[in-house]
DNA sequence: AACGATATAGTTGTAGGCGATATAATATAG
DNA sequence: CTATATTATATCGCCTACAACTATATCGTT
């Protein structure tokens, strides 16, 4: 039965059955992967103006929503670890777009903090999302579709980060 | 309008919308990104214990469905640039996973094939998208709404990737 | 046959991701 | 007050991902 439920969507030949779950198209994985790399690919070439990329810009979408914010807690809001993000950080501070400093009261905490040019990215970045969006949506995607696919996203992601 | 279609979700407040759909919760590009780094965990423990890594699997996934298929081919269907799928191939091969053969008829391709090591990995690994699935529906996720996701997710790919 | 265009795979360099581990500061237990 | 555990960040090594480029083979046209 729960073979099914997951990753099983097409209708079922009696022959094969055994493997039909390992059918690429019949996998739920690899649509979310998929959609991953492809939404990065079209975020790319507005990103490319700005001179970031992915994930630094989602660095930058924590910053500018709360400034002077904690290595670990930019790390635990987009769900990635710390060395991942430190790396990450040091390119960032290179560009000067953001600084770190090491806070005085707990030597092991780090603060970011966004620089005068990387708050001033935000106005350019607004326009980013509706851009992309505004592709799909011409594209026939319907609205409240994209909203309950977020929704399903964010129930496998808050089951899935425990 | 169209700000509020893609990325922005939840209710407006006067104040601040400027740059409310800069919010991270608002977009629809971080929860696609953070469940596939999610599901590729979840995934991991199961695939340590056949000694390969996500995207290695994904190739597995194709050739199991279609062996002696072309480098080219690979990447086309899981989407992905070939520069990645070579060194990947090569470690497959160092493995005893697979083999790669150059063709006889066409010199530039280069035909992948299953070993007998890589295709005995499939009876294992069938029993792995229904463990995950498991943990998910248990969790309390409907059916519809990951089947609904799926195609979602499929609509956004096939529009994305032409 | 000759040659430019195209196709296929590979190389190089940069930037994520993350497991394993290290290092140092702080908190806690006894 | 010392020993131990915990916390916060960083380092190292490996494996993707992909842009830009190269090398070679094949195709199409003349």
């Amino acid at each position: 039965m729960l073979l099914t439920v997951f990753c099983y969507v097409c209708s079922l030949e009696l022959y094969d059955m055994k493997y039909e779950q390992l059918k690429l198209e019949n996998q739920l994985c690899f649509p979310v992967y998929a959609a991953s790399r492809l939404i990065t690919r079209a975020y790319q070439p507005y990103l490319n103006e700005l001179g970031i990329t992915y994930p630094q810009y989602l660095v930058l979408l924590v910053l500018w929503e709360e400034d002077n914010i904690l290595v670990n807690d930019i790390a635990r809001k987009l769900i990635l670890n710390t060395n991942t993000i430190t790396p990450l950080l040091k390119r960032m501070e290179q560009q000067g777009l953001v600084e770190r400093k090491r806070s005085e009261v707990d030597e092991r905490k780090v603060c970011v903090l966004l620089t005068e040019e990387g708050e001033q990215l935000k106005a350019t970045a607004a326009l980013i999302p509706q851009k992309v969006g505004e592709h799909l949506v011409n594209a026939g995607l319907e609205v409240d579709d994209l909203l309950a696919l977020k929704d399903s996203l964010n129930s496998i992601i808050s089951f899935l980060s425990k």
